[in-house]
DNA sequence: CAAGATTGATTTGTCAATCTTC
DNA sequence: GAAGATTGACAAATCAATCTTG
């Protein structure tokens, strides 16, 4: 039974719809438990650590996060009142605010960091090898550039590095 | 910079996640506009289409959606509101349903494919070539392969075959 | 009382309208 | 009048409680 091109296609991204749909919810369970923290909480931590100054305006972060530029308002909102993030006026342009991680912020991420990475490694990359990984990310990494909206790509997604080692674009 | 393990498994993460959430609301949209259906409605007539009979009990259909058993509840109601599924009695289990597609319905399925199958290509799969689908399906089913719940392998995603010329496993 | 399934309440996420500043 | 951002109305998805049959 040789595959149809639409076959493999299809059965790719099925896979993808799949995995995601499995994980998303046991990770989040796990931070939860682990840090107390909702999976786009971190999401938008994340972002923030890894942004130059450790701030980003909403646009950017709504472009960097998987979320909806509507929904990261409100969990900014939620950061906010939790203490995680402040927001801060932008002098150069006073439409857009931008949102700042706060020391508890940082402190918070940087203690759920290590269990999000290790639910990553038992709940996905487990049986995977290092090239495995690199093939994956570089494949959907060129489905990503070929997109209308340009290439959005995120911080490892893990931990960050300190701020001033990212430039990009 | 050599990335660490966790590195690569947070990126090969991080854009399944990406890809995932970029490409789901446009394929939504060119389904809805290409064939009137949401993708929810699609992916419930596939999975019957392929099932024996055309035919799966509730709890089937949910292992093999992309949702959860209340969910499938639901959209089985607005199918067959929409007379594209049936619910059928379980002679020899009163306690569960079937549902089953109908003529409309495996119309419906058969009119809707080839346009998604089409969304796949343009928007996923156009930058990838054969070997490269066919390694992301083989490595994130591994993936699923290893999870609790047991692989809950779908159907190519795309056209059935007739319902007979399914068996695997 | 466990399994299969549905329903009601709640949360989560999105869309359209709005407000402010450029 | 367009860009940046937020807010209120709405749709989508999940959770807990319920009902029925095994």
């Amino acid at each position: 039974m040789t595959a149809s091109r639409k076959q493999l296609a299809a059965n790719a991204w099925g896979s993808v719809l799949q995995v995601r749909a499995a994980l998303v919810p046991v990770f989040d369970r796990e931070l939860q438990v682990a840090a107390r923290l909702p999976l786009s909480w971190y999401d938008v931590l994340l972002e923030l650590s890894a942004a130059p100054g450790e701030r980003l305006k909403m646009t950017e972060l709504s472009e960097r996060v998987v979320l909806s530029r509507t929904r990261v308002s409100r969990v900014v909102d939620e950061l906010a009142a939790a203490g995680l993030v402040g927001r801060e006026q932008n002098d150069a342009d006073k439409r857009s605010a931008f949102a700042i991680l706060t020391p508890l912020g940082r402190e918070a991420f940087e203690k759920a960091a290590p269990f999000y990475l290790s639910s990553i490694e038992s709940g996905f990359a487990g049986p995977l090898s290092d090239d495995e990984l690199r093939a994956i990310a570089d494949v959907l990494g060129r489905v990503l550039a070929g997109l209308p909206n340009g290439p959005v790509r995120r911080p490892s997604a893990g931990l960050a590095r300190p701020a001033h080692s990212r430039s990009r674009r």
